[in-house]
DNA sequence: TAAGTTGTTCAATAGTCATAGAACTATTAT
DNA sequence: ATAATAGTTCTATGACTATTGAACAACTTA
């Protein structure tokens, strides 16, 4: 199934929210969202109290809910919010985090 | 724990989101909101093809995340959304389902 | 090339979640 | 009283989730 097809399901909204139900990823995410520089995934985990694992483990799961965006520059990956998929399935959540 | 000292908490917006990270709740709330009239637990439970004590299990799950009122009619229990935890948490989220 | 850095994947584990059916409570109607 | 109706709770079960540490892969630098 594409990420288009899921777009248009309660799957895909059912993946978004259990991406978002739970305290280490709204913490990721307020992390992202409160940073003024670009932030890579050590810098993201350690500022969120998760072990090395953990936090792959959290990118991942926010990733495939189109979450955050990833780019990746040598060894290192920087993470950002993905924007549009806030603003389509929960216009306003940011701002309220 | 207080309802009103768990608003201010992420724990709260984990409960929230977990108990929208379910299809068969998602259903449920999508059949509240386009209901014309009030619905009770049976009711609603049967559009969402939900077996009796899984639709109860369900209306827990929201009730206790505040997204829906439960109003007691001698052995009947009506239920409806609660706009107000729609309102603050996910502002545009109702009209995008 | 060897060592260091950054991040992912694997395996094991403990905990949580969704589901069904049976038993139960509360209320109404005969 | 008895039976019927509307929901809840209990028990068991299978599936999924979060966590850790070890092993791995990719890239850089000494």
């Amino acid at each position: 199934m594409t990420i288009e097809q899921l777009n248009a399901s309660d799957e895909y909204r059912v993946r978004i929210f259990k991406a978002l139900a739970d305290h280490t990823r709204l913490q990721i995410i307020r992390t992202l969202k409160g940073s003024l520089t670009e932030l890579n995934c050590g810098e993201v985990g350690e500022r969120c109290e998760a072990s090395k694992s953990n936090a792959s483990y959290h990118f991942r799961t926010l990733r495939e809910a189109g979450l955050i965006l990833v780019r990746k520059e040598a060894q290192t990956k920087y993470i950002q919010l993905h924007q549009e998929t806030f603003d389509t399935y929960l216009p306003g959540f940011l701002d309220s985090l």
